[in-house]
DNA sequence: TTATGTGAATATCTTCACAGCG
DNA sequence: CGCTGTGAAGATATTCACATAA
């Protein structure tokens, strides 16, 4: 299977939504799609589709269209979720909490199996069947779950720190939800999701106007 | 003020890190950084820094580095955030609750004003102190508040029809956090969070260990 | 005929490197 | 000097347009 090895970032990204979109069709029956169907209902043109799916296979049939079923897998393939990830959640608050009840990270293919907290209110409790236990247990949480990856949820002031814990228990991959940057070694991913910058960038556009270019979609996150 | 008309897209997000950063920086009593520090914070060169702030202000002053002071003004100026924006939830659920909870959608420029349901039983409740209204009231909640901006928290399969509802409201923008996209009418902006989304690209990137060639940063969210 | 896959053209973004201001 | 602002170069990403396969 020649998964190129250099797929371009924003492409990528985009592959994550053409997995979930063809996902979705396959489990309503439609067996097969166009690159200009694809790119009606994620708002992409079609040549972006035809483009960013020959990243990773050559799964179309030309007069035809991409089989669904094939490109699900292929495309799980690509994302390396042939197998399951799991993910430990690093801050119960209000964020954590919403994330372990929602309900794609309790089964999907990665999902958020532990929490830890340092609040010894919080450690103990219960959300989405997962029980909080101690920030100092994360090593062994990590160790003994075989996790992989971090989800951090904490406060800005204390981000950091909780990256670093994370790396020392050997997590390889954060997804930081505090509004700010954090540091890890070279080696470990990190991506951020910034629900604050999101907003002002909306207000900015709409402040801005129509006048910013309508070039077509995207998908975000920032990461190292 | 010479707030350039065509700000490339990633800079504008990038726009709002700074913004954040030179906001902190300058609470901690620290009047001016250079272009150098301010990349260290942010994990990108000093010369994207430059060319980035270039885009909004001749704000720096050679030899010396940026007058954050100066900066925050400017920041905020070309983000239209000199004065405050506001915003209504659509679906208080868990995400729903958690943004309404989050300190920095109570008050900051903008801000998260009011809420709707369309839950009996979630209907008149209190969340951070915004009281759950109907979604029935949603075009004259919009119009009392003066609001201009919409965030959808509901279900993928109830997204679209908050959106059209939003729209239909007077709603100029819209920040989507359901796991579908939406699509609105020419002329609304609407931009995406999609935590699935960087789950999986998080552990794509940890399957495809460091061989991805690595780049400086990036935040992000998808719009048209 | 229909719809993919892809070179080539274009558009966009980032980095380099240095002139020039304070 | 130190550090910004910016042309020009380089790298990436997107779109076009068409040969090609079913």
């Amino acid at each position: 299977m020649p998964t190129r090895s250099h797929i371009p970032r924003p492409a990528a990204r985009r592959l994550s939504l053409y997995l979930r979109e063809c996902e979705s069709l396959l489990t309503q029956g439609v067996p097969t799609a166009s690159s200009e169907s694809l790119g009606a209902r994620l708002g992409l043109s079609a040549a972006q589709v035809r483009r960013d799916l020959a990243y990773v296979a050559q799964a179309g049939q030309r007069g035809v269209g991409y089989d669904m079923a094939t490109l699900v897998t292929v495309l799980q393939e690509g994302f390396g979720l042939e197998r399951p990830w799991r993910a430990v959640l690093v801050g119960v608050g209000n964020i954590g909490r919403a994330l372990l009840s929602y309900a794609p990270f309790r089964e999907s293919r990665v999902a958020i199996v532990a929490a830890v907290d340092c609040d010894p209110a919080t450690i103990g409790s219960q959300w989405g069947g997962r029980t909080v236990e101690s920030m100092q247990s994360l090593g062994e949480v990590v160790r003994r779950g075989g996790i992989e990856l971090g989800v951090i949820a904490v406060p800005a002031s204390a981000a950091q720190l909780a990256a670093d814990d994370l790396v020392a228990a050997g997590v390889r991959g954060i997804l930081n939800f505090a509004p700010v940057q954090v540091t890890v070694p070279e080696g470990t991913a990190c991506s951020h999701v910034d629900v604050s910058v999101e907003l002002r960038c909306l207000a900015m556009e709409v402040a801005l106007g129509g006048e910013h270019r309508p070039r077509r979609g995207r998908v975000g996150a920032r990461s190292r």
